[in-house]
DNA sequence: CTAAAATCCTGGTGGC
DNA sequence: TGCCACCAGGATTTTA
C-alpha cells in the first residue's frame, strides 16, 4: 500500500521527463482491458502511435503527457500503480499491464497489482482533470483563498481534504499528518473552525507537502518507487501516518487510529484536542 | 444538499 | 504449518 499523492506522482514526473521528452510512441500492449478508460483498446493503441512526448506535467495526483498531436495521454496509479523504464528486452514485468515501445528501444511499463489504476487518452485534458480543485503548492493557492473555500464547507476535515475536488493531490497520508501539524482533530467539522485555525490547516498543508517532496515520497512496502527504482525517504518522519500505538512527537501520548468517512486515520488525540 | 455504502481488485494479515 | 476470510484504499457511482 503506498497511495502515490502529490509529492510522490510530482517525484516520478520529474524523473520521467529526461528520459521520455522528445520521443516517439511507437507501440502500445494492453494486458488488462478495464486500464483504459476513455476509448477502445484498439482505438487507443491506433491513435497513441506516433505521437511525439512534448511534456510531462502533474495535475492532482494525476501524470499529464502533452502528445504532438495534441492529445494528452493522463495516468492517475491509484493504489499501486507504478511508472517504469526498462529497455525493450528486459523480462516482462508480473503486473506490466500497458507497456509503452519508445523509439530508443526502451518502453514505460504500467505496473499495477491492484489493478486500480487508469489511462486515458483524451484531446481536451478537462475532461479528466477539469473538476479538480486547487493545486495546494500553486502561488496562487492563497490563504484568502483557503479560507473562502472552507467556509462554504461544514463536513468533517478529513474527508474534505481526501476530496479531490475541494483541493487537489492530497491523499490519506498527507490529511493526517497536515491535521496533526495543524493541531486539529480529523473529525472537526469546517464551519466550527476559527479564523487562525484555517491559517494553521493551510500552512500545515504546504510546509508538509514540501516536506514529502523534498524526502521524494514515501514508501510502504516499497509500493511507490520513483523511476530509477529508489524508494523515497519521507516514510522515515511522519509524525502520525501508520504509527498507531508509537509515541506523539509532540506530546509523547499513543497516537491511536480510528476509522472517519471509511478511511483509517492516525492522530494524537491530546495534540488534536 | 450531504453522507454513507457499494464498487473495483488482490497482496498481506490475522485467526484458528 | 496451512487454510481462508477479511481488510485496505482512491475515486466514482449508487443509495438513503
Amino acid at each position: 500500500m503506498s497511495m502515490p499523492e502529490l509529492p510522490e506522482v510530482e517525484t516520478i514526473v520529474n524523473g520521467l521527463r529526461g528520459p521520455l521528452i522528445g520521443r516517439t510512441v511507437t507501440g502500445v500492449r494492453v494486458r488488462w482491458e478495464n486500464i483504459v478508460v476513455t476509448s477502445a483498446v484498439a482505438e487507443f493503441g491506433r491513435r497513441i502511435r506516433g505521437q511525439r512526448i512534448l511534456g510531462i506535467r502533474r495535475r492532482g495526483k494525476y501524470l499529464v503527457f502533452e502528445l504532438s498531436r495534441g492529445d494528452r495521454l493522463i495516468i492517475h496509479l491509484k493504489m499501486t500503480g507504478q511508472l517504469m523504464l526498462r529497455p525493450g528486452d528486459a523480462p516482462a514485468d508480473p503486473h506490466g499491464h500497458t507497456i509503452f515501445d519508445l523509439d530508443d528501444g526502451n518502453q514505460l511499463r504500467f505496473i499495477d497489482p491492484r489493478k486500480f489504476g487508469r489511462v486515458y487518452l483524451v484531446a481536451d485534458e478537462k475532461e479528466v482533470v477539469g473538476n479538480l480543485g486547487p493545486e495546494p503548492l500553486a502561488d496562487d493557492f492563497t490563504l484568502a483563498g483557503f479560507v473562502a473555500l472552507v467556509r462554504k464547507r461544514k463536513g468533517a476535515l478529513k474527508p474534505l481534504l481526501l476530496n479531490q475536488q475541494f483541493i487537489a493531490g492530497i491523499g490519506n497520508i498527507y490529511a493526517d499528518e497536515a491535521l496533526f501539524v495543524a493541531g486539529i482533530h480529523p473529525q472537526r467539522k469546517a464551519d466550527t473552525l476559527t479564523d487562525g485555525e484555517i491559517e494553521r490547516l493551510y500552512q500545515a498543508i504546504r510546509q508538509v507537502l514540501r516536506q514529502a517532496l523534498a524526502d521524494q515520497g514515501t514508501t510502504f512496502d516499497g509500493a511507490y518507487r520513483q523511476v530509477d527504482g529508489r524508494e523515497g525517504r519521507h516514510q522515515e518522519n511522519l509524525m502520525v501516518f501508520r504509527r498507531k500505538g508509537q509515541p506523539c512527537p509532540c506530546c509523547g501520548g499513543a497516537i491511536k487510529r480510528i476509522v472517519v468517512g471509511g478511511r483509517g486515520t492516525y492522530f494524537c488525540p491530546r495534540c488534536q484536542g
